[in-house]
DNA sequence: CCAGATTTTTACCAATTGGTAAAGTTACGA
DNA sequence: TCGTAACTTTACCAATTGGTAAAAATCTGG
């Protein structure tokens, strides 16, 4: 039966589902754990490069070699595999910003960020392009918590960056937007990557000289 | 009757399909040009948030206040518009990029460069989402046009760059990764909007300050 | 002004898709 | 080792979706 009552078109938002077992269950087992990362692993490669609405639940079982109505019996929707991916990759993602410190050398700590980011971008492609669709596509599923998570660790290091600034420790500019351009920068060589291997070809990721690049330019940028 | 002889499914490559009229038809009446850019128009409002799998027939019929079958009267299929909003864009976008005089003053060429592409971002958002959706997909539909349009231009246009530099005009780095951080910088704003809008509230595009930054910016990375 | 061509609308269709129901199978603690 | 809970598989279903067929309406040139 179609699940009693009043029931949206199957794009919108779902309401409560009464999960079978995992989600009421209180020890995930072994087995459940390892079920669902792969589920996560495979679902992460198809949303970062076909979007959310690109991605069938068929072919997210197809890559995990998993059968569709055991997706949901691991997550109560499609939308639920997304929203945890999000999710994990939001606390992930800001790590590096967070570790900025205010007490470091100004000049070595926003270089030490973006050697980080520039590392993410090379090591996880996947996440940042998960995040480049969400955001792209107006973050419909993210919004609040950008607004709750994101924004203030924003609004607290752009403080610090302006106190190293004003100490005269850094080059004197926007820091929202210093901030700005260091996330273009260094997820553009994650999110872009299919136009960088036309037009950079041959040359092997670690090989194109983009950290040295970009290192050299924030560095000459950033020093008073 | 289901389009006699082989057909594959839905969401694969079609193949010729006999259109009625407009494919055939030597003149494109007014009418017939005046519907094609209204449809074209919605599309890319859609594709360029949803992108393509996220964008249905009937939400393009919507927006342009048509009925599907239309537009299947005007274009050969859903795919054939999202080509056609691709092709169109491709251009349009290369041309700052050609604008670049290699006679001209060295740093004011590039600053005027990323002043216009600053200003595409700004009033053509929605060109910048769908190409970046394009990319950050593997550019399934735009690789070889990305080899024959963008390739020869970048290449040209990086030994310019060259050229500058070692003639002593322009601080020397890799002129390629000067152009992606470029790109990077700039598609930012649009690509990126509903982040910036959260972290930068209240502010309208024009007053962020962005033009200021991204010109302050790259003048004094480039200035030997 | 009217016949033929162009354009629009209505009624469909088959494939896909997110998700369910329930039977079958496996794992695991008592 | 055996009964029960956890997990998997098969068989579906209704909604959506890209697209077609063809009738209806509208426009246009002679």
């Amino acid at each position: 039966m179609w699940l009693a009552g009043a029931r949206t078109t199957c794009s919108q938002k779902q309401q409560e589902r009464k999960r079978h077992v995992p989600e009421t269950a209180r020890k995930p087992s072994r087995i459940q754990l390892e079920n669902r990362k792969r589920i996560l692993d495979a679902a992460l490669g198809l949303f970062s490069t076909h979007g959310f609405r690109g991605t069938t639940l068929d072919q997210i079982a197809d890559a995990c070699g998993m059968h569709k109505p055991n997706l949901i019996y691991y997550f109560a929707s499609k939308e639920a595999i997304h929203v945890d991916l999000l999710n994990t990759l939001m606390t992930e993602w800001l790590s590096p910003l967070n570790a900025m410190d205010p007490d470091g050398d100004p000049l070595e700590e926003i270089l030490g960020y973006i050697r980080r980011k520039m590392e993410m971008s090379r090591e996880y492609p996947r996440e940042s392009r998960l995040f480049a669709n969400e955001i792209v596509q107006g973050a419909p599923r993210m919004l609040p918590h950008l607004e709750s998570t994101l924004k203030p660790l924003f609004d607290q290091q752009c403080g610090v960056i302006n106190r190293w600034m004003h100490d005269g420790k850094l080059a004197k500019m926007h820091p929202a937007h210093l901030i700005f351009s260091i996330w273009a920068i260094t997820q553009h060589y994650a999110d872009f990557e299919a136009q960088i291997a036309v037009l950079l070809p041959g040359d092997d990721k670690r090989a194109r000289g983009a950290d040295a690049f970009v290192e050299a330019m924030f560095r000459k940028l950033l020093t008073p």
